[in-house]
Order: C-alpha cells, then structure tokens, then sequence
DNA sequence: CTGAAAGCGCTAACAC
DNA sequence: GTGTTAGCGCTTTCAG
C-alpha cells in the first residue's frame, strides 16, 4: 500500500499506521483501537501487547483521522475579545492549563467587534466538527446562537456573564461596587465619582452597569445619592482613565473620592493626579478593580479577583459538561448548569483615605 | 438561510456534504472541491454555480474532512511560557492576529519547563498531522529538535531568539544594554546596577546573557567597569525587581543607577525605592525594558520595544515560509531564512536623571 | 473478548 | 474544464 513514498529526497519519515501496530501485534486493527483508547473489552494481556508493539513503533494515532473518523476533535476554542489585555490573558492562561491537562488543544480566537463575534458563532466553520467546545469569555452570547451552538453539538460556557442553561463562571459585579461604596462611605466621602465604560459594547456583558448600580445602591444605602455628573467614561484602558479622571477634575464640584472600575483606568487616573500635583488616598481617594500585580506598585486600594481561576474553573466546567452529554441526553433540557460566582476582596492600600483631609485644589 | 431542520428535538442538524453541493449543481465532488477552493481549472460559470448552490445549502467543507484528506491542518501553534505574562500575551496577541486574518487556526500551548517543551517538540501527537506550523515564543529549540520537526514537515519559526535556517524576529538584546548604558553614562553615572534573570534558564534563549554583555560593554566604552557584585537576580517580575533593588541598595557601595531588563522588575524596584523613601530619577536613576503601558504611570524610562508587533511580524514569516515549501522543495536546504532585527528605542522619562544630586541614604 | 468491513467527507490523481 | 475513482487512517457497528 501507501507503503514506499519514494519521491523527493526530503521526504517526510513515514508514521507507523494502526495496520502496522496491528500486525506486529497480531491482532485486528480494532483491537488496536480500542487497546489505545483504553476502551473496555480488551483482554489486558492483549492491550499490553498492543501497547507495547505501539510504543516500539512510535506509534500514535493520527488526530485527524480520528477526529474525522469519531467526530470529536478533543479541542476546545476559546473566543476572547483582545487577548493582549491583563484580563483576557490571564484567563486564557488559566483556561488553557486546565484543558492541555484533560488532553485537550486550545483554540483562540480573537473577537474585535461584535460583527466578529456573530460570524464565529454562526459560521459552521468555526464550530461544526471543528471544535467541542466554547469558552466565551466576557462576549455575550445571545439565546439563539447560543441555542444554534448546542444544536450544533458544541458545549459553551462563559465566563463573565450567564447564558441561561450554560454552565459559567463569574463575580457579582453589584458586589464589586457595593465594596467600593462601603469602603469610601466608612472613610468619610459623600462626594464619589466613579470612572466606567466609554459607552455601552454590545459585545459583551454589562459589567459597567452592574459594577454601576452596586455603587449606586451601596452608596444609597448610607444616605448618599450619587451624582450622575460624576460618572465618566474610560475605556478600560489606562489613557481613559486618564481623561476620565481628568473630566471629574475639572467639573465645579469634584468628587473626593472616585471608583474605577477597573485598576488599568486607575493607572491613568493616578497618572492624571500626578500631573495636578495631586496625592492619591490624600488628595482624592481611589478604588480600583482587579488587584492587577501592577496595583501594589501604587499602592492602589482595589477590589481583587482571581482571574486565572476564573478561566480554569470555566474550562473545568465546560468539560465537565461535555463529558456529561455524551452526545444524546436529552434529558435534562440543561435545566441547571453548574454556575460559580467567584469571590471577590477589598483590599485597602494608600489610594484611599478618610476624606476630610483633602486638600483643596 | 440553514432553515428548516425538520426532525427530533435534541438530534444535531445534519450537514450538508459536498455531494449535496454536487448533485445540487449538477457537477461532481471533484468540481464542487475544486470551485470551492478557487482553484484553476473550473470555469467561471460553473464556479458561480456552485458557489451560489452551496450557500444556498449552508455547506462549508468539513474541516475535519478536508484536513485528513489534504493532510494539510491549517493550523498553526504557538508555542509559549506563560500565557498570562505581558511580554508573551502581547506576541500571542499579534501572531494571532495574523494568522486568523490568513485563515488559519492558532492552537496556543503554554510550557511550564523545558520538559514540556520536549515533550512538545518530540511528541507526534503536538505535530504530525496536527499543525502545519509552530511559533516558539522565547523558546529555545535545539538544532535536533529543529531538525525533526524539519523532517516532519512543519515549518518553524521564533521569536525572541534564532534557529539557523528558520526565520526569526528578535530584537538586538546587546544593544538594549548598550542603550542603557550610554544614557546612564550620559548623566554622569559610574557606578551603575543591574537586575538581570534569577539564574540561567535552560529553556529560553540567553536574553539576561545578552542585555548584560551590552550594558557591560556599553560602561567598558566610556572607561566604567561594570562591578559583578552590582548584578542582582530579579526573576522577570515585580516581586524579584523589588527584592534585587533592596539587595542593591544594601550593598556598602550601592549604585547610583540601575539598569533594569524589563520593565515589571522595574515596577519591583520602584515600590523598594518608595519603601526606603527613595525616589526614582532623583536618587537612583533606574530604566526599565519594554515600555509597558504602566511605565508611563510611574514615568519609568525604558527601552522600548513593539511586542505585539514582533508576534505579528513573526506569523508572517512563518506563514510565508509554509507557503514557499509546498511540501516538496528541497532545492535551497533552509539558505537564508527570513529574519528580521526589529528596533528598540530609548524612552526617557523621569526615573533617571543627572548623577550626582543623589541623596545620601 | 476479538475480527471484518463499512464508512467518516473530502482531496487528488488520472482519464476524458 | 470536468468526471471517476481511489484512498487518507481511524472508529465503529455487527458478527462471532
């Protein structure tokens, strides 16, 4: 058969094929398969053998034949809207190590634009006999593709946000801004800004809002109401928070403390302060998210959250759940999908101070 | 559009196959394969035909199919220590980029060890059949290695260091010392410190070795020799930073300046300095590598080098490479293979400053 | 517990 | 230009 390739002198070495393993172990070509697989039904003197001839030939199964032969490509694709940010690295990276454990490749996909997200939720392309499953991390599925995906066969599950009957793993964002308005409200402030999203994504879940309302409602429920005025846009990104902070400078009665949502803002916040001459957790107090190991360096009083655990814990559960529908359970409709809310922690460091003592600027 | 799939409620859709497309078309798979794939030999007309009768059934090659009969995955790997760190996250970002623009997976696969790194480079399973091409992010593979991935047919290409015969894109790390040195020299420094690798890393390429050779030869120039006992162990983070700069200022004769070979142990050194109520700039002059965002919150000076830009560049030459062997070009052994040099720039900002203003500590 | 045989859906020669 | 026909290497009924 396929058995001399005889061409080009670079000619590629030739894998060993389950026929060869098969015949050097006597046994059918079945046998082998199974053996290799550690499926039931091989006598394990037999499976030994069949090992053995394997490993004296280097064999290995080929992936994609047997991706193509059984349907399953033991491949998990992760879809992530900027990979290169703190956020999204370190829960891939979590989400990876976990899968490459469990023998399965990781697949990542970069989102740009919500145009993007839909193609790869909706071309068969990227998921039909492509890949098992979908960790989608902070990109909101909407019920029909979600609904598209499963129908399809594909596992998914989030990290960030829900979708309902998907297994997902995220922090209570009202929490989070809760925390931030408890911890200004004990020092003292009653003036608080806030520094969030530049405008609504519809890529992704509504962190802004949420972190939003929890300091709304955190505050309020200490008799303060915030002011609106007071509420600026930042990108996520440090040059908006940047401006944003400068924006809540500037305005005729600035806060004396400010929550930003994340700590890559409260770098440019902090950046912006420095440049006025002013003291964070002197001058204006400031809270961040994240804990980024960055936010020591300033000394930045943040809310923490395990972010690498996120995306391992994600990937635990998606495969989880894949191992759980073995293809046909139509069982349960995905009644209740195993969902975690992380933890989050305050930690209190020197960007905050009891107010008071601000300077006037 | 993919509309009625009529039958039971939690059974997969069915594709559509190619024989589908070909009986709709009323041509052959062959043709259908071929249209599809824009290849010669298929008139006009009869392309657009089959085009048009494959959307209009939602077909797209099974990629699983296509692999195992073309042999050809159309997936690259890259290869990376620590997913999560900001050097590697931001190359990963780039490569991806690339390679999704130009139709191919990108399977990312993170090395804790040099073991892993082997197995992963030895293992059939991390290549034959699985990848058309691997992207070694800052790890080194041995010439042995390089060989028989070589000899089974994936291309290779690096960043960070260089493979003879396979394309590269690296920076000049002697320079980056260099650099660092005629600024420090510049200010009237002499007596200058480093915070370089913990100890040797057997799976990266030597970056610590090189950066140091350049700041050594860089002081030699202007007649400073560099004093070992100045060199610190800072592990490419915060934590190993902070602890090198308290190791360096405890010295009897501490420096005036340090030279740091990234900026994250930058960061470690600066929060030593505020510690012992040191300033950065004022009384040690210290520059980083990198230009990492936060450098600007703490006006680090650094040394300046496009990461993302580097695993974007690096994606090309590996896809462009894939391209020229079609499989069968043993005419030039791997001559001169592509590799680019790209360029670092100083970026003064306020951690260093003239010596000689320095506070007696 | 094991073997024989039928594909998985597509690509690639090779004819026409 | 287009059709025919082998497989790619493995998994998986179905018999025994």
């Amino acid at each position: 058969m396929a058995a001399s390739n005889s061409h080009s002198n670079s000619a590629r070495a030739k894998r060993a094929t389950i026929e060869d393993v098969a015949s050097a172990a006597g046994v059918s070509v079945a046998t082998v398969s199974r053996a290799m697989r550690s499926l039931p039904n091989v006598a394990i003197s037999t499976r030994q053998r069949v090992v053995d001839c394997a490993t004296a030939l280097g064999y290995t199964a080929d992936p994609a034949a047997s991706r193509f032969a059984a349907g399953q490509t033991k491949t998990i694709t992760v879809v992530v809207p900027n990979l290169s940010g703190w956020y999204f690295s370190n829960v891939v990276a979590g989400a990876e190590a976990v899968c490459t454990e469990a023998g399965y490749d990781v697949l990542v996909v970069g989102v740009g634009s919500r145009s993007d997200l839909t193609r790869i939720l909706c071309e068969q392309y990227h998921l039909e006999r492509r890949t098992d499953g979908l960790l989608a991390v902070e990109v909101v599925v909407s019920p029909d593709e979600a609904a598209s995906i499963a129908e399809r066969g594909v596992a998914l599950t989030s990290v960030g946000g829900q979708n309902a009957g998907h297994p997902s793993v995220r922090i209570d964002n009202q929490l989070v801004g809760r925390l931030a308005a408890d911890h200004l409200i004990d020092l003292g402030h009653r003036r608080v800004g806030m520094i969030g999203a530049q405008k609504d994504n519809p890529m992704s879940f509504d962190v802004p809002g949420l972190r939003h309302d929890g300091l709304v409602q955190g505050l309020a429920a200490h008799g303060v109401i915030f002011d609106d005025e007071l509420l600026a846009g930042g990108n996520f990104d440090v040059d908006g928070g940047q401006e944003a902070m400068a924006a809540l400078l500037d305005h005729r009665d600035p806060p004396t403390a400010v929550f930003s949502m994340s700590d890559e803002m409260a770098f440019g916040a902090i950046m912006e302060l420095d440049k006025r001459g002013l003291r964070a957790g002197r001058d204006v107090s400031l809270v961040g998210v994240d804990n980024h190991e960055f936010s020591r360096v300033v000394s930045l009083t943040t809310i923490h959250q395990s972010v690498a655990d996120h995306g391992a814990t994600a990937a635990r559960l998606l495969l989880d759940s894949m191992r759980a529908d073995g293809d046909t359970t139509p069982l349960a409709p995905a009644s209740d999908a195993a969902s975690v809310v992380a933890g989050v922690d305050l930690i209190v460091r020197d960007s905050t101070g009891v107010a008071g003592t601000v300077a006037t600027h």
